[in-house]
DNA sequence: AGGCTTCAATACCTCCAGGGTATAGATCGA
DNA sequence: TCGATCTATACCCTGGAGGTATTGAAGCCT
């Protein structure tokens, strides 16, 4: 039993007469006679009565006709699911995703890709740096999102963007009230920093530019992420620094200020981390999306 | 794409290997190369990584494997429905029935048929003797039952069996203290009688038969139909003749009686009916098990 | 009745797709 | 670097699907 065959039954059937049956598939009455008493040889049923006056459907016949339609669009939805999966039009996506990220850039990114590709089914998931490069090469995520990322060697990492770090301040303070926060304004004041999950990061990052300025930073707390911190700061527990995308976070009693005069090393970067020999189509298109929409609103 | 590829696809799929596919489809690794090639041309999809280490399903390889049985399953159902179909299995078998032989024998007939074929749809309609006629001749049924049917060109009649007669009789009416009953003994009694539907009708040999015996039928009623008869016997209205299957019919007060000096031609037939051109396997099935079921009960 | 039409079925030919064997190419582990 | 273990390619061969011509069977007209 082929497709070719339910193609062939269903136009006799529906034709009652062999001829023109074979007219319509394009091809001669005598091959086509013989493809059907080939189905009934298959089955060992009479599918066909034939009269003079062409061929009508057996009971047994009735019954292949109802089915048969469903067997090729059955197939047909088979091949065509297929060819849109391979299009990255079709499956899961599994994203990892991390910290104040998720405030601004992802979204955007979500939102432009899952318009394109409604069919595909993101999954995100929380993860830390390092959680996120076992992840990857256990294959549980496809691609996964973090700042200051090192290179791996089956791992590809690509910029998504860079962003300028902010300091944010309680309305109250002192550098709220200046027109122009330069670093060395920061000194004095004591900051709220985050646990570094992964060497390096963001706190590496912070601490590193206080040393290029020449001091020590002076810690008050150590928070588990963004928002925390930004609480803290409208609490009067100090200063904190952040990427300016976390300004999305407006909470009563803080105010962000840029900083001046920041050196070029000192924008962050939110990079994205995927396998190297990966080749899904899905996280090829993710990808095409994501460097489309950061050129598009850069 | 064919249903090969299917096989041959879910094979390689499985096996992760296309020697162990192939030996499992009991041909050569090469053919098998090809044509997994064929569907990942045909669809324009590449469905398997080739790897050092054997083939694994891409995204969309994972997808279609999700498909293949499906499809395949809805084939060979297409392909075991028919088959039953042919075998009289499935489908649906229009019976017309009239009058009182749906207290006995047709009752008995629907059970063993649909015990035997429980997937074939019985539709009961209730006809009169022309009526069925017409519905054959229009395939609105495939087989009546009646009595006294006539031969048609087109169409088979076949006995199912034939009863005696027997007379309703009040329990307070003289005819029921008698041992024996004769048919004479019914000339001074009031007949309720049926209307003919349909010549030669029931009617049509009782009166007959009281010519034979030399009288004419007193009328006390015409009724339409057995059961009705055998309540106006309870109400003291008359006698009336019924075939013996209709003794199912038990009401109070009335009571059966053999007639011991029946003539043959006086036992009444209940036969079918049904097309001399009809192939169905179905009515062909119902009427082997119809055979069946009268031959060992009789 | 006999020829005409209209079907399906058969006879016979052709050709290619699908299967086979042999072998090359690629990659990995010892 | 050699062998083991995969898949891919080259090449051959056969069966089956399709084509043309024809037969066979059954109405439908004169």
């Amino acid at each position: 039993m082929d497709f070719r065959h339910f193609r062939y039954f269903i136009a006799v059937a529906e034709e009652k007469n062999l001829g023109r049956a074979a007219t319509r598939l394009h091809m001669s009455q005598p091959p086509l006679t013989r493809q059907i008493q080939a189905i009934e040889d298959e089955l060992a049923v009479k599918l066909f009565n034939r009269t003079p006056r062409g061929m009508e459907l057996t009971e047994a016949g009735e019954v292949l006709y109802d089915e048969a339609y469903n067997v090729l669009s059955v197939m047909e939805q088979a091949a065509e699911r297929t060819q849109r999966a391979g299009q990255g039009k079709l499956g899961r996506l599994d994203v990892a995703i991390f910290g104040s990220a998720i405030l601004d850039t992802i979204p955007r990114l979500l939102l432009a890709f899952r318009s394109a590709y409604p069919d595909v089914n993101i999954v995100l998931h929380n993860m830390g740096k390092a959680e996120q490069i076992e992840a990857l090469r256990q294959r549980r995520i496809n691609v996964g999102f973090n700042r200051l990322l090192e290179p791996e060697k089956d791992l590809h990492t690509e910029l998504v963007t860079r962003e300028d770090i902010v300091v944010a301040v309680s309305n109250t303070h002192p550098l709220a009230a200046r027109e122009k926060v330069y670093f060395e304004n920061l000194e004095p004041h004591r900051f709220i920093l985050y646990p570094t999950v992964g060497r390096p990061g963001f706190v590496d990052m912070v601490i590193g530019l206080c040393k290029d300025y020449g001091f020590m930073p002076k810690i008050s707390q150590e928070v588990g992420d963004a928002i925390t911190g930004v609480a803290l700061v409208a609490s009067g527990f100090g200063i904190t620094l952040l990427p300016e995308s976390a300004t999305a976070v407006t909470l009563p009693g803080v105010v962000y200020r840029k900083i001046s005069d920041l050196p070029d090393q000192a924008r962050v970067d939110l990079s994205c981390i995927y396998r190297k020999n990966d080749q899904s189509p899905i996280l090829n298109e993710f990808l095409t999306v994501m460097r489309e929409t950061m050129r598009t609103s850069a």
